[in-house]
DNA sequence: ATGATTCATGAATACTGATTCATGTTTCAA
DNA sequence: TTGAAACATGAATCAGTATTCATGAATCAT
């Protein structure tokens, strides 16, 4: 609800969970000021009010949905990268993974951007989350071997970035995206880098 | 002026470049929406009307800020690369051009990437622009024995993520930025990969 | 020096859209 | 079955701000 509790029917639930989608779509398709609760409420198929009810601002709802983007983003790269041989493997799966889905979701990828503008706090918050947990295991690669040694920070966001601008470029710009070729010509920059071969 | 002459006296302008400054301050620092024209006007020391006697919208003074950003970026990335003794010395000397540039400029930044948003065609020039350029430039070398051979293209894209990101997270987000460090540390990344030595 | 042109001003206009609220309807635990 | 709690509705409120315009001042080519 507004306040802050979940609804209690399971009538509730549902128009919760509908506006919540419907918010994903329309934000993500006009943006966050172009999009008015009325267009929100109209592709859920509710009344105008029926919006506060479970939401108290527009920028709430916006918030909720950066958050599911963290949740559901981590869990597709973890779930990825769980049971790779190595670091490096664990680099192509997950780069892969972060691919498909924007190309599944495009609309929460959009919306995670915009939170540059419209909620810095939860955009940070996302991206510092991720890497962290990214560098960490960079860290504990390199440890056992597995990647060259380095500012593991450093790296782990250099590799976000990589991640994010093809996803603009490859997925969300292009009518039918050849993610297998775009995730083996990066995955070759990031194993060797741009150096040439002795 | 508003239709798409240039000002006729001095004083004209002189106060087109105030209002174009102050657009850069106040929309770099409250983001597109939430800056307001008497934002804009009162920064320049200027009447509310005066804006529109030089810019037709708010859209356009915009537009021709991620243009600007379009030219600045260019020359100062190009300045730095000219006279570079290979294409990996470019590398190093291109990215750190762009971090100096976000950290002299950071509203023009943070312009470009709201563009996504408030002027897509024009977010989309400026980085395709870019990535022609930067491919070209990735092919020579490749021909040149400079850097290995791939796909160039997904390479561009994959470079100007690491600087994007890296100008997000060390820049902006950073109260004493160390670029120097960031530099070296990212330039290792890219010439020589995540892979171990052998 | 001067008047045709260019520019400056800010109050008034116009419109958009977020949020509220008074009035019903639906749900569900007991 | 039932009534208290939860939810639904959409017209009305309220606020903010982009843009216009009638009036007056500054500029500069001649």
């Amino acid at each position: 609800m507004a306040n802050g509790t979940a609804p209690r029917t399971r009538r509730g639930v549902a128009r919760r969970e509908a506006l919540l989608k419907a918010a994903e779509k329309v934000i993500g398709e006009k943006g966050f000021s172009a999009a008015s609760i009325a267009d929100i409420t109209r592709e859920a198929g509710t009344a105008l009010g029926t919006f506060y009810i479970y939401f108290p601002t527009k920028e709430a709802v916006f918030h909720e949905l950066v958050l599911e983007m963290g949740h559901a983003t981590r869990a597709a790269v973890t779930q990825a990268i769980d049971g790779a041989p190595d670091r490096l493997a664990a680099e192509k799966n997950g780069l892969r993974a972060f691919l498909q889905f924007v190309a599944a979701r495009p609309a929460l990828y959009r919306i995670v951007e915009e939170a540059r503008f419209v909620d810095p706090e939860a955009y940070r918050g996302y991206f510092t989350t991720f890497a962290r947990a990214y560098a960490t295991r960079l860290r504990a690669a390199a440890e056992a071997g597995e990647i060259a040694h380095g500012d593991q920070e450093v790296r782990a966001w250099a590799l976000m970035g990589v991640a994010k601008t093809l996803g603009d470029r490859f997925v969300l710009w292009e009518e039918k995206p050849d993610l297998d070729h775009v995730v083996d010509s990066a995955f070759a920059l990031i194993r060797d880098g741009l150096g040439p071969k002795p």
